[in-house]
DNA sequence: TTTTTTAATGAAAAAAATTTGCAATTAAGA
DNA sequence: TCTTAATTGCAAATTTTTTTCATTAAAAAA
């Protein structure tokens, strides 16, 4: 049987191994930003062992090939929840429980591009970020 | 005679030090996001001495205040050019030369409103980033 | 202007985060 | 199963950030 987290690995032609597993696991697990030393402590508390090192290593691949992303306040990692990576990423925060929702829009984007036309900018890409409270916590 | 440093130190209570204008001078330099040791580097550049340390502390207070901000995708400071610091922040980076500018836009605010609400989200304020190339550099 | 008070600074050291080198291990394909 | 190349762990080096405390400098009072 396939684990949800093997699938992520063929499907980038990453070896499929434990500490990958897990890290993805962890991500899959906090539905919030984490850092490298939250996936670690998380990896530890299902008694699997799994060097810190490897974990910085484990995610900067992740991120080079854009399975994860760095969440631009907080600076930790994400699971990536959209397809192509190009174009506009869009993340909610709750400032309450901490979760984040990554989201993708087609008119804020051609809005952004806007903005940055008129300000004689040649618009690539955009990532934003808005804070508030989520369903559940008001 | 007063300097611009100087006149952002008083309207904000604080004293006004050698220290202080200098990390305010060497971000009016870089017109891009700045890192600690940027900043220090800069200061020593200029035959000023001021100690790193100080350097961390005065980046502290002045983001505390509102005086700079950290650019999301660098973690750089860079000068606050807005007047009220809640509400909608937005860059326009250069993947060229680096620079970024600021800039404040109400449609896109109300946009990301919509879009938070929408997602059962109750927003409170937004950063958005748009990298691309600036009028300089294409 | 001089004195007093309080906040800011520097220096050294500690603590935390990140990176590197290398030997041992493990996954994937032959 | 065997071979190969990539991944991992461990130790140590580096870099970044924080803390402590004595000294210095700015602002306000006298």
């Amino acid at each position: 049987m396939q684990t949800r987290s093997s699938t992520i690995l063929r499907e980038y032609n990453l070896k499929d191994t434990q500490s990958r597993r897990f890290v993805l696991k962890a991500l899959m697990h906090f539905q919030k930003p984490a850092s490298h030393k939250d996936i670690h402590h998380w990896i530890k508390e299902q008694d699997a062992a799994t060097n810190l090192v490897t974990v910085y290593r484990t995610l900067e691949t992740f991120e080079r090939l854009g399975i994860v992303h760095r969440h631009p306040s907080s600076g930790g990692f994400i699971l990536c929840s959209m397809d192509g990576e190009e174009g506009h990423h869009g993340f909610l925060r709750c400032e309450e429980c901490g979760k984040v929702e990554e989201f993708c829009d087609d008119t804020l984007c051609h809005q952004e591009d806007r903005i940055a036309k008129k300000a004689g900018f040649a618009p690539k890409n955009h990532i934003s970020e808005t804070v508030g409270l989520c369903s559940e916590c008001h």
